[in-house]
DNA sequence: TCTGATTCTTGACTAAGTCCAGATCACCGT
DNA sequence: ACGGTGATCTGGACTTAGTCAAGAATCAGA
């Protein structure tokens, strides 16, 4: 049972961040579910280490946002989200039904908009989008209208159900 | 007291809502204060029909952006805001330190990254694009290893602190 | 004007997150 | 290896943003 760890106590001491068992454990419940709230990861961390306060975990996010180990992304009528795809410049595809989100790169190119068309004197750092729309689960199981489709197999395909 | 519509009663009957005080109120508030939370928007229409329930002010934006009247922007870390520039594909540009937002047109084009690199097979109807960075008043702020500014003209400048 | 449906008010409630004080733990130097 | 010290965690109260529900008030069409 030892030797767990990734790197990530590594990792975690080069950015000066302290290594605790909880950080670690929030580090890995964000890799393994992405794009989950901080109560989900509470939960996830509680499985993995018995237990954590609330507190803990947003601090133990907060800290790691701040150090750029994590990502936060918060969409509209949603608890705040985390990801630990930090180095390139991707964004959000969310589902308008299910509430899904997916990860899309942008179709402008590395760096996309970074460059707002007039930056107000602003010193900008970060460009965050996201899409809206419905995955096509949703939009085979509410529309008739469409390509006819085996209505069969629109039940909410339970393989990405894990990715909320 | 009287004829104080600028036709907005007008949309509201074109669009299908009912007219009341409070709807309209609320939207010349949000016209008034663009980028204003509920609470903030509760705030200013009280100051114009005397009252309203937090509830009243609610169900109002909802219907209204239901209806593309308006639309709502909730940026991480802060409640969701509102503004009545919904026919045109714009962005937005928040400061980290002071929170101000301003209206930003897409580097791109008309409509900018409505198209996703790879769609996942979504049905895209909305780019939300948030630009984060710190806007020249609080640059100038906190900054001293900057171009020498003025230390004098620093001071939160009092013009733009109408735009939260 | 009457009537039915929509909307508003009031108040309780939930969810997400913060604040605080005290206990515990991780890291550094010895 | 050990202790001191500052950072971190716990637990609980609290705040803020927003929703729900029942009854009162208001709008709009006949």
């Amino acid at each position: 049972m030892s030797g767990v760890s990734d790197g990530a106590d590594l990792m975690l001491r080069q950015h000066g961040v302290q290594v605790t068992a909880q950080r670690l454990a929030v580090l890995r419940s964000v890799a393994s579910r992405p794009h989950a709230t901080a109560d989900e990861l509470a939960d996830d961390v509680r499985s993995l280490i018995g237990s954590v306060s609330r507190q803990a975990v947003y601090d133990a996010l907060r800290v790691l946002v701040d150090k750029n180990l994590l990502r936060r992304i918060q969409p509209a009528g949603s608890a705040a989200r985390y990801e630990d795809r930090v180095s390139d410049n991707h964004h959000h595809l969310i589902c308008r039904a299910c509430g899904r989100t997916f990860d899309v790169d942008c179709a402008v190119g590395a760096v996309p908009c970074l460059t707002a068309d007039d930056d107000h004197g602003f010193e900008i750092d970060e460009a965050e989008v996201i899409y809206w729309g419905r995955c096509p689960s949703c939009r085979k199981a509410s529309a008739g209208t469409r390509r006819a489709t085996t209505p069969s197999d629109l039940k909410h395909s339970s393989t990405s159900k894990e990715q909320p």
